[in-house]
DNA sequence: TGCGACAACATTGTATACAATAATTGCCGG
DNA sequence: CCGGCAATTATTGTATACAATGTTGTCGCA
């Protein structure tokens, strides 16, 4: 099972059941553990945490809503298989919204901030000196979400944490090449600009970071498996 | 009850139960017919449309995660008192993303479009002709969302669904004065410039459109009540 | 009279049972 | 040997039962 269940509510803002297999879920997504199509069965998902079919169809639900997962009428839960429409409109929205965010953290930035951001930089350094490749992609994205965070304008950072889960499963499906797509070099300008309170540097690094990412895609549409199991007969 | 049950399922893409409850919740806030702290409880819901919680819940949690209801732990579903720095958020998001919706709406705007904004709109103006004013208010703010679908982004769509419904309960909480919101002779124009194709016009009159109506705020933390109750005995 | 504890009630949280639907398998005829 | 049909199985959709929690009203006491 490419799920793990975390620890759960060893710190204080105890989570619901729900929001723990959600978190799991989307963390197995930007680990890219988790797949475009793939099955999400109710009792399969349930017997791993120990929960009835209520919680998880409610954590399920939330995700369909999303965007993260499709939910097919009788037939169950999937992660969802980003169309290149999809992709372009994803990317689309983070050019427009990120630069925004990006602006408003390094104006924003304080004590606090400057560290949750170098604290979440160190990690993810630490991820890709260790060879951890699936932290250090999720944690690649998770950076986005800290700024969003420092920003402090929580409508914008629940839009984008959407839009960061979806381009994980875009990157899995359009990237060119097997090249780590979220550079750290890039955040660590980011970094460096937005904690130095350089409003301008830091929305022009950012504008080039998703740009680059972008290059790295290639929208065309792939004929690319539904269920994972076509994907490993081809080869 | 200030939610009333429509008639469903008469044309094609059959909605599920839980989806009609969300509709018709999110219209009545449009409508300003459910105000912020209005209790949604399970059981009530529930018998209007005769259905079980377990749909109920469905709906009320879809729309808790579009900030539209809050739910509170072993207390229940309310609807959502956005407050001042939410209100903030709200209309800068819609600032931000209107404009690019608007422009894309006037680039794509074919003849199937211009006959549904041209309908839409139709709709709106015999609505205010007929006094209807729950039916204007509710479709001058879905005359925004019907420029996001001809824009043809779903992504920018479902943003701005979300907006929408939140805008409403912002100008029930804060609008300076009774005066209608969102004015039609603004909409005539919009119609006129998006269905010509002129982007430029159009976007520059979609941000004077949206500016005006933040104008009409006075965005002060007011005691409003949660519940409705206060409100009723301050006067 | 005012306050606090306790009990009765109402509401939500979760699990489970049953119904409905789709997927699978096996069978049969061509 | 293959294709279609039917029975079986598995999975989801919904309702309901029970547990947990919050709320309200009442009673006793200071």
């Amino acid at each position: 099972m490419t799920i793990t269940a975390t620890d759960g509510d060893s710190r204080g803002a105890r989570a619901s059941r729900a929001e723990v297999i959600h978190r799991d879920i989307v963390r197995a997504i930007l680990e890219q553990r988790l797949g475009p199509g793939t099955k999400l069965g109710e009792d399969e998902v349930g017997a791993i945490y120990g929960v009835s079919r209520t919680i998880v169809r409610a954590a399920l639900q939330s995700l369909a809503h999303e965007g993260i997962v499709v939910i097919e009428k009788n037939r169950g839960a999937f992660v969802a298989h980003p169309t290149v429409k999809d992709a372009a409109e994803v990317f689309s929205a983070r050019r427009l919204i990120e630069p925004v965010i990006t602006e408003l953290a390094a104006a924003n930035c304080d004590a606090a901030g400057a560290k949750l951001l170098a604290e979440h930089f160190a990690r993810e350094k630490q991820a890709e000196r260790e060879g951890d490749d699936r932290a250090a992609i999720r944690l690649s994205g998770e950076f986005h979400l800290v700024i969003a965070r420092i920003a402090g304008q929580g409508v914008y950072e629940n839009f984008l944490r959407e839009l960061v889960a979806r381009s994980s499963l875009i990157i899995l499906l359009y990237r060119r090449s097997r090249a780590q797509c979220c550079k750290v070099d890039h955040h660590a300008g980011l970094v460096e600009a937005i904690t130095s309170g350089r409003a301008e540097d830091a929305v022009r690094q950012m504008t080039v970071h998703l740009d680059e990412i972008e290059q790295e895609l290639e929208l065309v549409e792939t004929a690319m498996p539904a269920k994972p199991l076509s994907e490993l007969l081809a080869g």
